[in-house]
DNA sequence: GATTGATCATAC
DNA sequence: GTATGATCAATC
């Protein structure tokens, strides 16, 4: 596929995935479905990444950098309720001095996001799994709001040392959770008393009930 | 059933 | 190890 030149023929070939299946689209772009997402859990966005010609690559950087824009695949139910957290990026857990919400990474990469919804049930298999309407979004005064307020509490966490006493429920909408290839990788930070440590690599992750909101006030649905 | 902590593949 | 792409699965 190639790269698109506007937004609008970005959205024109993301609208034209909706409707089909995953299979249908993998068996188009000439790509091999894996039996199951286990051992393949990025499949499905390296899918629309090849289909829509985004820029490959492990750059730090939107998929779309001439557009600024972000691509995300969100697994559904037939309710349009998104049945995963949503990854956003790796939290920096130094060199945070100096780093406000208007100039963070993660208010960066939501900026512009076009998010492509499949509707997903355990037990249909992959290629048969519907992809819904995508839609690209940009949040609103509220929902930037909501994520200002969940990145400052966890930025301060991290910056006062208090890295590993955050968990999963801290946040309205975003968290912060272990991402790493195990419990066992280690990535360097600061304890309370300013002396570096190891500790698990964390990511923020978007909360069900905020990408739920935007499926209801993009797709006016439920 | 929802949520949190753990994990999988790949490129560099 | 860090960055990309996320879902799995044990626990609450």
């Amino acid at each position: 596929m190639n790269i698109p030149s506007s937004e609008q023929a970005l959205m024109q070939s993301a609208q034209n995935l909706a409707g089909l299946t995953l299979g249908e689209i993998a068996q188009q772009a000439g790509i091999a479905i894996p039996k199951d997402l286990s051992r393949n859990k990025g499949w499905i966005g390296l899918l629309f990444e090849h289909v829509l010609g985004a820029s490959a690559g492990s750059r730090p950087e939107p998929d779309f950098p001439h557009l600024g824009i972000e691509l995300k695949s969100l697994p559904i139910n037939e309710q349009a309720k998104p049945l995963e957290t949503t990854f956003v990026s790796v939290a920096p857990l130094t060199g945070l001095v100096g780093v406000t919400w208007h100039n963070c990474y993660v208010r960066k990469k939501l900026a512009r996001v076009l998010w492509v919804p499949v509707i997903t049930r355990k037990d249909v298999p992959l290629s048969e799994r519907l992809v819904a309407t995508p839609f690209l979004w940009s949040p609103n005064a509220e929902e930037e709001a909501l994520l200002a307020q969940d990145w400052q509490e966890l930025t301060d966490m991290i910056v006062l040392g208090e890295v590993e006493n955050i968990h999963g429920k801290h946040g309205q909408v975003m968290q912060l959770r272990p991402k790493a290839a195990n419990s066992k990788v280690k990535t360097q930070a600061f304890d309370r008393n300013g002396k570096p440590f190891m500790t698990l690599p964390r990511g923020f992750y978007l909360k069900i009930n905020f990408t739920q909101a935007l499926l209801h006030r993009y797709l006016r649905i439920n």
